[in-house]
DNA sequence: ACCGAGGCTGAGACCACGCTGAGAGCATCC
DNA sequence: GGATGCTCTCAGCGTGGTCTCAGCCTCGGT
């Protein structure tokens, strides 16, 4: 795991508690260090202090979520009411604590958050949110029915929003590795995802680059 | 054991005493934090407030049930006549306590709950509610008779109200490993089920999730 | 303005998925 | 020994999903 604390000696006692709980941990002591780290995708989970030098926790999280990482995060905030629920969990934060929080329930929440794994896991960007556990997809809140392949392109897609995909990249993650279809039907299912995303006022969120694929911008 | 509430004497004074008596005790201060420990399914039993910042406990209570954890409960109110007997026991409050409360009396209570463990959960989602202790299903009040298979079927898909359960999955956890059945066997039950359950006017609850499995809404 | 490549879309073939009725196999109860 | 209830398989059917094809549209370069 990682974790983001700017408080040097807050960072040593979770290095030494969570390690003595069997954990590997990294730390980082600023916002920028912390995103640098959490980018590479290669924790289970992220402990995040909101107030930081150099960007706070939001940002991070922000910055994070929209290159595609979903690893949990767990937010960690350093008197009460500073933290705003509502903007945390929007921004895809798993969860948060208040400062001063007792050390067992911290482990209690770091070990539910990697027992649920990635399956669990939401997807935001704007209004658009997939609730991978439901196989659910709204937009501002309507509800959108997608078919399997549908769902999987517009997921993988949204997983990656911010950054250009190109057709061969989705026939590879969306329709696996036999490469049964062409490109056309890439094509044939943006057009059907466009179709259902207009009926609810998305009709932007899905551009295509000429020449490159497709995006959703972040 | 979890206590959650928002005094800190309080806290401090169950944490001791409760410790004394060779308990192990987490606590949590607000609403939110005591439902995601609670989440977490790794405690024996939930000491609850209902006057607790940012989620009531009541709401807390609703939430535990709702995602099919089936700790016992036992609920605390601050004054005579705030709580809600018939309300708690609805949500599947397991007992309740008046403040100011006799230590002792705390004590037995917490004792009863824990030799009882967890033979005598409930499971509420909406109108249904799955009496485990019981084997026991009713909706809005009408009894289902289900026959094993059936109710077993109907308690996993239940449990995991609000995510889409693979047809391969339930033949994993209600089948059992031995794998004996195909997944036909899993349609044809849920059929069973739907025809049952749309005889009390429940036919919307276990819908199809198409390429992907079955889902309970929550 | 023209042209070609890339992208989009309507039509339709195909087939996998999910649902259902029938019935076999088995245990239990009278 | 028959009746009953439960479990599960099988085969058939309808529907919705997937994907190709062909033709049209759009964009960008010259």
């Amino acid at each position: 795991m990682l974790v983001v604390d700017d408080e040097a000696g807050m960072r040593r006692a979770l290095q030494r508690g969570l390690t003595a709980e069997g954990m590997e941990v990294v730390v980082a002591a600023d916002g920028p260090a912390g995103l640098r780290a959490a980018l590479s995708g290669t924790f289970d989970v992220v402990l995040l202090d909101i107030m930081l030098p150099g960007l706070s926790g939001y940002r991070v999280l922000q910055r994070l979520r929209a290159a595609g990482v979903t690893t949990p995060v767990l937010m960690i905030s350093a008197k009460d009411g500073e933290y705003d629920q509502a903007d945390g969990l929007e921004l895809g934060a798993d969860g948060y604590l208040v400062k001063p929080f007792s050390f067992v329930v911290l482990v209690a929440q770091l070990r539910a958050l990697l027992r649920r794994g990635d399956t669990a896991s939401r997807l935001t960007i704007g209004d658009l949110v997939v609730d991978r556990a439901a196989r659910a997809v709204t937009w501002a809140g309507q509800s959108l029915e997608l078919s399997p392949r549908e769902y999987a392109l517009l997921t993988e897609l949204a997983r990656r929003a911010g950054t250009v995909v190109s057709k061969d990249e989705l026939l590879g993650s969306v329709w696996g590795d036999e490469q049964a279809a062409t490109r056309n039907a890439v094509e044939v299912y943006v057009g059907y995802l466009r179709r259902k995303l207009d009926a609810v006022g998305a009709g932007h969120l899905l551009r295509t680059v000429r020449g490159h694929g497709y995006l959703v911008e972040p």
